[in-house]
DNA sequence: CCGGTTATACTCAAAACGAGTATTATGGAG
DNA sequence: CTCCATAATACTCGTTTTGAGTATAACCGG
């Protein structure tokens, strides 16, 4: 037991591409016990059984101009990945986010990004891998409609959740309604921490070395019994992911970043295919074209996709210009 | 010289309050060479001619359970005032951002946060001051019409700046169009940020110890020369109120965040004129109420404000049912 | 040349928005 | 007591934007 309590910071990575619908962020293997500010640099060698996690890295006081530069020098020393678009998601700071805090390891502030791309190429080092997003957070995927296991697992839990909830059943009840879209509150896509909270609380969910839900609620430190709600992650990296997913969800509505995990020249269909896998729904064909085209934000090129399966279709490219006509040219959800 | 290189993390706040029309922000005055990092606690001394600065507070590593209490903690021990809403904005880590970091100091990370408030109560120490936001960020106060000083003083900066930049002529005249809403582009109440660092960038606002602009066009650590761009804050925290504000304007928008800074009950005149007062616009009065009643985000109480100046207005109360009924209960800015 | 598949054009009613005019209720000045 | 400045509130009206379609076109494999 060390008795260094002092203060750490580390900076971490969620990194998301394309595969043309499969939304993909990049992940690390990390050995068992690895503590939360070890760079990912130290990471290559890892291979053997452990967990899941975010590239994470340090920041150089003295050679790193900002935060910012010092993530885009590391990602791409570990992984080769150029990074385009970056913009800093939330720092976080929380008590024993690293369990080691625990045996008097110090208190670590991660301050973390998000950084899109649209080169998918395999990142060199070994350890890295692209995922779906999904596969830890499959309840925010309503592509082929409202997922089951919302109303099949997660609501009878949450009905429990809420009568477990002595003096605020009332406001929890609220914060199930408006966060999974019960009775009267509609799905609202971008609320993905608000559900990631409420699992988290529920005990559904659980975090290396930290547990959901009030004392005595659920055993600290266990993995959750219960529904298969997606695949874990170390420290509190799957709350980071659900952060950004949120995050990313907003902005493509006001701001044009969808492009920057876009090639060059793509049909409106594969645009559309893109916000869909990102937003988690699937949207109406023919206005989201109207959307798009109407709205400035893609010109045609003239050159056609012949390999649609069906009638080729023209390939469009993003209109820069559009940036200096709209306040807010995001891409619109026009649900279905 | 020292030479302790390591990290340090601070918080800050940026506490918003409403006097009818009039934005603040609470301040203290810190004397010359005070570190970035020594927690406001520390100020109550301060007294003599010093600079305007954001409060500043530590995180107690051990005792903190998160951040966001941290800052409720000691924003609440140092000046009495229990914040409601509290928001993460940013963190600010770019090098020398504290002067004393080029004399050896530690690199200092500083999480800011927003924090929204009815009390308008001095606060209790001394240091404590409310200051109208726009006195910083005077450019940005459109209620009356264009700011002259854009037109007047920063105009013909800018176009000497996009002179000056070699290569990237055309990237800057399309950054300050933007900026600025000149040519084409519309004014965007949200770019606070871009247009306070294109300014920082031209020299026309200052950083205690840094200086904007390429190598060589400004001397650095001197006060700007040049028109009256409204008063200097301590370190970077203009850059931080800044950010604070562009947040503001986009959340209003789409979260019922204004109420936090509203009393219990208020007519529809004193709702517009605080949204006006953040947004920095005038607002269309009937559309206004119109967005805002349709909208269910008010509802009537009966009682009436028979001290408007002419007919009496209906009081008004925030309608919290809104927030399980719509996804993003906003204002809406119906321009003038 | 037929059916499956996808692209693209066009329609139409409802809702939302921008920009007003009209009317009502106060207090104060003459 | 009337007139008027000041607000509040009600209502209008043409334009856009949106939601939800239908209709038609072009390719492919068999």
């Amino acid at each position: 037991m060390t008795v260094d309590r002092g203060i750490v910071v580390g900076l971490n990575a969620v990194i998301v591409a394309l595969e043309c619908d499969r939304p993909r962020v990049l992940t690390v293997s990390v050995p068992e016990g690895t503590p939360l500010e070890g760079g990912t640099a130290a990471l290559d060698r890892a291979d053997g059984p452990g967990s899941t996690a975010l590239p994470t890295g340090p920041l150089d006081p003295t050679g790193d101009r900002t935060l910012e530069l010092a993530l885009r020098r590391w990602v791409k020393a570990w992984s080769g990945l150029d990074l385009g678009y970056v913009e800093q998601l939330y720092t976080f700071g929380d008590r024993f986010r690293d369990p080691a805090e625990r045996q008097g390891g110090p208190r670590v502030i991660s301050a973390a990004y998000i950084g899109l791309t649209h080169q998918d190429e395999p990142a060199g080092a070994s350890v890295a891998r692209w995922r779906s997003i999904y596969t830890f957070l499959p309840w925010e995927d309503g592509r082929r409609g409202r997922p089951p296991l919302i109303d099949e697992a997660i609501e009878p839990a949450l009905a429990r959740w809420v009568e477990r909830g002595q003096k605020d059943r009332s406001l929890r009840r609220e914060r199930a309604s408006l966060a999974f879209g019960f009775g009267e509150s509609p799905w609202d896509g971008e609320r993905v921490l608000e559900r990631y909270e409420i699992l988290f609380e529920m005990g559904l969910v659980s975090e290396r070395g930290r547990h959901g839900g009030n004392a005595g609620e659920q055993p600290g430190g266990r993995p959750p019994v219960g529904p298969d709600l997606g695949l874990d992650m170390a420290f509190d990296h799957r709350r980071i992911l659900a952060t950004a997913l949120g995050r990313i969800r907003a902005k493509i509505r006001y701001r044009p970043v969808i492009f920057e995990l876009m090639p060059e020249t793509f049909t409106l269909l594969q645009l559309q295919r893109a916000v869909e896998a990102l937003a988690g729904v699937r949207l109406h064909k023919q206005n989201f074209r109207r959307l798009v085209d109407k709205g400035g934000l893609v010109e045609g090129t003239g050159r056609m996709d012949l390999k649609t399966g069906g009638r080729p279709a023209e390939l469009f490219r993003f209109r820069r210009e559009v940036l200096l006509e709209r306040p807010t040219p995001g891409v619109g959800l026009p649900g279905l």
